[in-house]
DNA sequence: ATTGTTATGTACAGACGTGGACAATACGTA
DNA sequence: TACGTATTGTCCACGTCTGTACATAACAAT
């Protein structure tokens, strides 16, 4: 019906996610980013709204494949320590793989843009605010089910929990070393008691 | 003997400082600073090296004043509890109590700078490494003066301290609020004994 | 073959950006 | 008053960047 895209608009979003993970978001301009595609910035304008509305784009399909993933697709019943303790096994493991040593996405954006994009900021403070609030109602199951002493104070304990996250996600820039990253995981875990026993 | 400088050097080092602590270094173009300090960027390149030398400049004045000061002039003899309890209180007062939430010049200069600057990224590298090697050094002396158990890996808890620091130091620009901060840092300080008691 | 639709190429305007060259300027001192 | 010295203002050369405008190209369906 028309003229077809040159490009996969998919591909795209995905090379983005990937450029604006490892080199943040001001480094990739517009023009940088249409090189990257093999299109041209005309094209980049009439795929997408403009960079920011890209950034979203692949800041959604980071949260889709972020490996805290577990959390969002478990349900009540599950062991919440186990399923705490895989999910920083697979946190640790992957931040180390990474040999560009990139952290989290999301993370990394709250630290370059919360102060300076009106509209990215916003977008990334709720992903972490949804993120928190999941943790709590994880967390809550626990107390639900005995697993996790009646007197635990969820809220504190999740924000504890979100702390440890995103603590690693910088860490991990620092130390690429899943072992080194696992004993800050494994030694805080522990002492939340929200470590499964080996 | 010479022309005198219309600007005050340390001052601009300040303002620069804060320019980068909140708005991130990418963001401040020469042309940008030389326009908040009130001078040409002719008087830019006279005065320093270039923008990177100016931000090796601002993060040893940043890093003279952060809040994690009394680790690097605390003795030994000193409790060791006591130290991170305070500091910690420190972090999470003078962090909520910033309106702008631009957390910790560091933190914010690792997640931007590490994979990007080959200059910047190896200096904040360093920087924090230090900082982890300091607290190692502290908790030394409390594991030997019998205030910590005498079995304490010593060094898997400086990275946990140091993750905790991180953590807080990202957390404070989506929690603007010094109880909540320090909920997560009491809470994590108790789950690892480093909290002096009430 | 014509038409509708969408992608693409090219161009524009105007701002921002770096770093250097060089003359003009304002001092203390001889 | 002339000199040495460091700062400052101005200009250059050139590239980057954003977002838009508009003609052109490539397809499907009629």
């Amino acid at each position: 019906m028309a003229r077809p895209s040159q490009f996969n608009r998919e591909d795209a979003v995905e090379c983005a996610m990937n450029a604006f993970w490892r080199d943040g978001y001001e480094t990739n301009s517009v023009k940088a980013l249409s090189e990257k595609f093999g299109i041209t910035r005309s094209s980049f304008y009439n795929a997408f709204k403009n960079r920011e509305g890209l950034f979203e784009e692949a800041l959604m399909l980071y949260a889709s494949r972020s490996p805290d993933k577990a959390l969002h697709e478990a349900t009540p019943g599950v062991s919440v320590k186990k399923l705490f303790t895989d999910m920083f096994r697979t946190i640790c493991k992957v931040r180390a793989a990474d040999e560009d040593a990139r952290g989290c996405l999301a993370v990394n954006g709250v630290a370059e843009l919360c102060n300076t994009n009106d509209i990215l900021g916003p977008k990334l403070h709720q992903l972490m605010q949804a993120n928190i609030t999941r943790i709590e109602t994880v967390l809550a199951w626990g107390v639900a089910s005995g697993e996790l002493d009646k007197e635990t104070d969820v809220k504190a304990l999740a924000l504890s929990v979100k702390n440890l996250i995103v603590g690693l996600n910088v860490m991990c820039k620092l130390v690429q070393n899943e072992d080194k990253l696992w004993q800050i995981a494994s030694t805080t875990l522990r002492a939340l008691n929200l470590l499964e026993d080996a």
